[in-house]
DNA sequence: ACTTTAAGAAACAAAAAAGTGCGTACTTGT
DNA sequence: ACAAGTACGCACTTTTTTGTTTCTTAAAGT
């Protein structure tokens, strides 16, 4: 019940930015995400779904919650009945995309001389 | 035992970069090891694992294993009966810094403009 | 002589993340 | 009239990742 954690030291706290950052892009479909809305622009929900073929509606959502609220994608939603929904990168979102493109080409080229998973 | 998963398909099988990219580095303690590398330069174990304070044995040494395994950092041992290990960034290692600062940087933005969790 | 330090390893437990299956409410297509 | 599509939400279960404990060998410090 008590938590020992904190009694001893969050190694994380203030020290590592890519830390941060990466506590909050780090998730699995995250990175997906925001590059397909990168390429794309724009993509209603189910459209982006079938982008990244093989994630669940929870797991989608979730991700898709967690980065509307870190200000990382931007949710817009008319009320209509059936339900219409766009999501795309908000400024800080689009801030990103030279950090994943420097990750991108890294892995790119770590492909080329091992082979890929 | 028979895998479903493959029969569909995977949804990061060549796809993305920073995907692949991710699932080297991406592990908690991996970013924190490379940023303490990357300043430092070379490091002994015991050094390295004061620097990421909170960090076990365990865990430490396996992220050391999979990232030299992945040729991303080097170590080096005189067989000395005291044991004397080395841990340093590879070259591929190296190329990986300008990727994390722009994660960095992005980080530290962010944190700025919001409460650093 | 006994502890500390060096650099881990193996077995196991806990926590975090991801995934599953089904339900909702309303509309357009057949 | 009935299925399908839109955009999810809830309650779980499973999988993956992390962390804990204890142990090792041998030399140097107190």
């Amino acid at each position: 019940m008590a938590k020992k954690k904190s009694e001893f030291e969050n190694p994380y706290e203030e020290k590592c930015s890519i830390v941060y950052a990466m506590s909050l892009i780090g998730a699995k479909w995250k990175i997906p995400v925001l590059w397909h809305l990168a390429h794309y622009e724009i993509l209603h929900y189910n459209e982006l779904k079938r982008h990244l073929k093989g994630v669940t509606n929870t797991v989608l959502t979730r991700c898709l919650r967690e980065l509307e609220q870190d200000s990382i994608v931007l949710r817009k939603s008319d009320g209509s009945v059936p339900p219409s929904v766009t999501y795309e990168l908000t400024d800080l979102g689009k801030e990103l995309i030279p950090a994943l493109n420097g990750l991108y080409k890294w892995g790119d080229d770590h492909k080329t001389n091992a082979s890929k998973i």
